[in-house]
RNA sequence: GCACAGGUGGCAGAGCGGUCAAUUGCAAGAGACUGUAAAUCUCUCGCCCAUGUGGCUACGCAGGUUCGAAUCCUGCCCUGUGCA
C-alpha cells in the first residue's frame, strides 16, 4: 500500500494568528543546512474564499510580500474581486499547487479558514460536475422554497432528505444538478487523499473578541475604507461588496450612505464575532484536529508528524 | 408646584380586558453546510420539572374593579416635555 503524502493543516477562526503560524512553520522546515525538522522546505496554500481576490488586501488582512519571509505562497489573488470565484475553482488550482509542491519534494502547508475551501482540497473529488447555469438559477430563484423543496423530493429524494429546506440557495444549486444531470448526486465523498496533520489555532473567546477588535480598528485606520473606494472605482458593484461580507460589505453600505461610520465599526465587529463562531462550529466537528494556542504546540506535533 | 406624555423580558419597542411568558428588531447562545461558504440557512432565548392543553414568578410599587388585568380605576414612586 503506498503511503499517502504528508500535508500539513493551519487553520483556526479569523485573527487567530494563522498566517504567522504557517510562515514560522515553514521557515523552520526550510531551515539552511537541513531543516529543523529534517524536511525538504515547505510552502504555503492559502484556503481564504476572500483572499483569493485581487485588491482585497487590508480587509482580508492578506499577507504581504514581506510578511512571507521569502516562502511561496499559492492562491492569494488569483481572481477579479468582480467575477464570482468558487469553491470548485479553489478545489482545481489548491490540487494543482498540493502536486506541484510535492513534486519538488517540498511540504504543502495549507493555510486558512475557509473549512469548506480546506476540505476540497484535501477530498478526493468534492462536487458534481455541473458547472453554475445562472439562467436557470434566476428562474429557480423565483420560486418559493417549499416549491423548490417538493420539486427536488420528486427529482432526487435522497438529496431532499438532508438538506435544509429552507435554504434557497443550497435548494437551487440541488435542482440545479439533477435537472442537467438527469441524476441524483449521490452522497458526498468525504474521502481524504491525504495523511494530514490538522492544527487548529484557538484563543479563549474573549481574547479572540480582544483580537478582532484590536484588528478592526487597525485596519480601519490602515486605509481600508481607501480600499474599499477604489474597489468601487474599479467597477467592483455594491451589490458586488454585499456579497463579499463583512469589511467589504459594511464599508460598502457605509460608502453607499447606507451607514453612519460611528454605527458601521461596532456593527462589523460583531459580525466579525460571529463570523468566528461559525468557522469554529465547521471545525469542531473534525475530531482529527490537533488544537494549539501558540506555536511551540506546533512545532513538537509537527517534528512527530513528519518523523514517523 | 401645575399640565401633558410615559414606566413592559439584557436593550429598543409593540400590545391597551380573555387566545400573553407577551408581536417585532437588536444583543446572546447553539447548530447546518454536495460549485456564491467572510456567503447562505435553521433553532433556542423568564425560571423550574422537562412527559405536558405542566408548575411557578412576571409587564414601576401598593391596593381596587372584574369570572378574568400588561391592558380599566385609585394612591404612591420614578422619567421626559411644556408652563411656572
Amino acid at each position: 500500500m503506498s503511503r499517502l503524502s504528508k500535508i500539513v493543516v493551519v487553520l483556526g477562526p479569523t485573527a487567530s494568528g494563522k498566517s504567522d503560524l504557517a510562515v514560522a512553520l515553514a521557515k523552520k522546515i526550510s531551515a539552511r543546512g537541513g531543516s529543523a525538522f529534517g524536511g525538504n522546505g515547505a510552502e504555503i496554500i492559502s484556503a481564504d474564499s476572500r483572499q483569493v481576490y485581487r485588491g482585497l488586501n487590508i480587509g482580508t488582512g492578506k499577507i504581504t510580500k514581506r510578511e512571507m519571509r521569502g516562502v511561496p505562497h499559492y492562491l492569494l489573488d488569483v481572481a477579479s474581486p468582480k467575477n464570482v470565484f468558487t469553491a470548485s475553482m479553489y478545489e482545481r488550482l489548491a490540487k494543482q499547487a498540493i502536486n506541484r509542491i510535492l513534486r519538488k519534494g517540498k511540504l504543502p502547508i495549507i493555510c486558512g479558514g475557509t473549512g469548506f475551501y480546506i476540505a476540497a482540497a484535501l477530498e478526493e473529488k468534492t462536487f458534481a460536475e455541473v458547472p453554475p447555469n445562472l439562467k436557470l438559477r434566476k428562474k429557480l430563484e423565483r420560486k418559493s422554497t417549499e416549491v423548490l423543496f417538493t420539486q427536488l423530493q420528486k427529482l432526487d429524494p435522497e438529496r431532499a432528505a438532508s438538506i435544509d429546506l429552507q435554504n434557497p440557495r443550497r435548494l437551487v444549486r440541488a435542482l440545479e444538478i439533477v435537472l442537467t444531470t438527469g441524476k441524483p448526486v449521490g452522497p458526498r465523498n468525504r474521502k481524504e487523499m491525504y495523511d494530514a496533520l490538522k492544527l487548529g489555532v484557538t484563543w479563549p473567546k474573549n481574547i479572540l473578541q480582544k483580537r478582532i477588535h484590536a484588528r478592526l480598528l487597525k485596519r480601519l485606520r490602515g486605509g481600508m475604507i481607501n480600499e474599499v473606494k477604489k474597489l468601487g472605482k474599479d467597477g467592483v458593484s455594491s451589490a458586488r461588496l454585499e456579497s463579499l461580507g463583512l469589511e467589504y460589505r459594511y464599508v460598502g453600505r457605509f460608502l453607499e450612505g447606507l451607514l453612519d461610520k460611528k454605527e458601521m465599526a461596532p456593527q462589523l465587529e460583531r459580525e466579525i464575532v460571529a463570523y468566528s463562531k461559525r468557522q469554529l462550529t465547521w471545525f469542531k466537528k473534525d475530531k482529527n484536529i490537533h488544537w494549539i494556542t501558540g506555536v511551540r504546540g506546533a512545532e513538537f506535533l509537527i517534528r512527530r508528524f513528519l518523523s514517523d
